[in-house]
DNA sequence: ATACATTATGAAAGCGCTTTCATAAAATAG
DNA sequence: CTATTTTATGAAAGCGCTTTCATAATGTAT
């Protein structure tokens, strides 16, 4: 307390200028500024310019906090990444921020660490701070837990495909990123494709595994389970996956990665064996990650929209918090050829 | 409102507990409350003992938006990084997270963009959510600037050596850092050190400059303007800066990149010339980004604790905000040798 | 015992805004 | 031209909490 005082000690910031100050400066009641501030009903043309002077002379910004403890809406929406360091949420992160941001809104990033019950937590930490509206950003949450949350306010979550009143949902078409990514190098000749699966139990995991198997089988390709090595989505996991499979004996003239991630272990743990990408190992990643166009060689993947993603996410949510019903469509998955892929010898 | 009506309709959370409930179920009023929940005032044994319950039975969480109201603060501090997808503030953003979620702080992250105008704008967003303290990450804020808001509020800024009351800075020590990168390759047997420069005009990127220089000249190597190369920090300037080197007739034995993005740019633009990383050229960067142990090759880079000086800064936010002068300090720089530098042949 | 300093607690006044609710003025109807 | 509906506006009641301020209860000094 004392220190507090000391701190602000010698303040002379022009004093924040209230609502109610506006409606004095005015000559109106506080009501009618907050009428115009929110466009609730009609004013004349006259107190609307008198108080858009008053505004303007005091610099008056309404106060969120006051704002929501009011009217129960702050002009904020929590957001649920899983790390807020991730290099793939990272750009929809921007996203969003950028698109609420433009629309008056503060995003407010928690993150949920891949944990249902931590996830669970940030939900009630945000409900605690009244934001106005949730975009979760895949995750372990159940579809019922965010079923439930919806009820009470407006959620956008990615990476599912859910559909429940007051929810939006929108995910990329992950089998057919895997299935173009497998497709690309059947092209280039290759028979042998061997697959880093994501993290077992993530939908999209499953998705690009199924991706990969249909792929292969419509090449009349008999699917080979002792290509398909378990990843966890790091590179870690992507250089310990090449290990096993050059343990295994298997042989492979090609590697899909379930994501750039480990697509870049899985590099290094060629480079490690005398192994080289292209020549020796085509090599194929899932994400388009800012680092793919700059990794040696410039690794070829399909592009995953993260930035565009966080921007559609947004916007998903501005509508709702309208009341609108969403009219969203993820972009289809592409894949970027770059250097790490080529056609058999 | 009618749309928001319907999306909230059929929700049967249980209703949310308030003070005054809490107040009421143990038989006290509630300010006895507020003050067991703040610890400011002493109460008899037998009152908390009845209010611990009524709590527990209802569930209660305290309303941070009425009590950022009522008492002015709101248990948040404003964060602001440059970009919320930055691979190397990434790593900081969540020691922040971290340590601040510990201590019931809710961290606001906001993106200035590396532009001073718009960092303001940040301050002013941050300070109308009545966020208890602010976190600087660097940025363009003027010192001015920055011991202006000190005034008002609890101030952790870092990347700059700055004195004020209500501030904190937290400074790595970067000169430090590039003499020992140099340092490294002059150990190393390499004479003719190119260095890609940072941002000019950041204070880093002049002091690595500075370290660079210092080291060059403590071995008797005239100090050779040639082979200093602007760059922006991004990986496409670490590309461009090897051309421009290459282009230039400018014979070099290694380089030292002022960060990891721009010399893993460097490695490609060099590979694109058929110069292999360590082979013909070796390479350092800085930063120590997760990626940079994935790289072929591994990346030889100084360690910066981005996790840790996010964390670092959350304890001294933490430590200010309870009217403590923080009394903490960085860890000193190292370098990770990894294969992407060796001995002059 | 009487006067005075301490406590523990409650009552009540906000924090800055939104939102009924009521009212005076204006507009429409009969 | 009176009766009724429609405005535009203000007064006032909160939102959930903190924080004086006042008060009754306790303790200490004379």
């Amino acid at each position: 307390m004392k220190i507090k005082t000391s701190i602000r000690a010698g303040a002379r910031i022009p004093q924040k200028a209230t609502l109610g100050m506006v409606a004095a400066a005015a000559g109106v009641s506080p009501s009618t500024v907050s009428r115009i501030l929110n466009g609730t009903a009609v004013v004349s043309p006259e107190k609307r310019a008198e108080v858009d002077k008053a505004i303007a002379e005091l610099g008056f910004i309404p106060n969120p906090v006051a704002r929501g403890l009011a009217g129960g809406r702050t002009l904020s929406v929590g957001v649920i990444t899983q790390s807020i360091d991730s290099p793939f949420y990272g750009g929809a992160l921007s996203g969003i921020e950028d698109v609420l941001g433009m629309a008056g809104y503060s995003p407010l990033f928690v993150s949920g660490h891949w944990d249902a019950a931590e996830e669970a937590r940030c939900i009630n930490v945000l409900r605690s701070r009244c934001v106005d509206g949730i975009i979760v950003l895949t995750g372990r949450l159940s579809d019922q837990a965010l079923r439930a949350c919806a009820k009470t306010l407006p959620v956008v979550v990615t990476g599912r495909n859910l559909k429940a009143p007051g929810l939006f949902s929108l995910n990329f078409d992950n089998f057919e990123g895997a299935r173009l990514a497998t497709q690309h190098l059947l092209d280039l000749g290759h028979q042998r494709i061997a697959f880093i699966t994501g993290e077992p139990g993530h939908p999209d995991a499953d998705e690009r595994l199924r991706g990969y198997r249909t792929a292969i089988e419509s090449a009349a390709i008999a699917f080979d389970p002792a290509l398909v090595v378990p990843g966890q989505y790091h590179e870690a996991s992507g250089m310990k996956a090449v290990e096993s499979l050059l343990q295994s004996g298997a042989s492979f003239t090609a590697i899909f990665a379930a994501n750039d991630q480990m697509a870049f272990g899985a590099a290094l743990a060629l480079d490690r064996h005398g192994l080289h990408v292209p020549v020796d190992v085509s090599l194929v990643g899932f994400d388009d990650l800012a680092a793919a166009a700059y990794s040696i060689p410039p690794l070829s993947t399909i592009h995953q929209p993260s930035v565009e993603l966080g921007r559609l996410a947004a916007s998903a949510m501005l509508q709702l918090l309208v009341g609108k019903k969403p009219t969203i469509a993820m972009p289809v998955p592409s894949l970027v050829a770059r250097s790490s892929s080529r056609a058999l010898a």
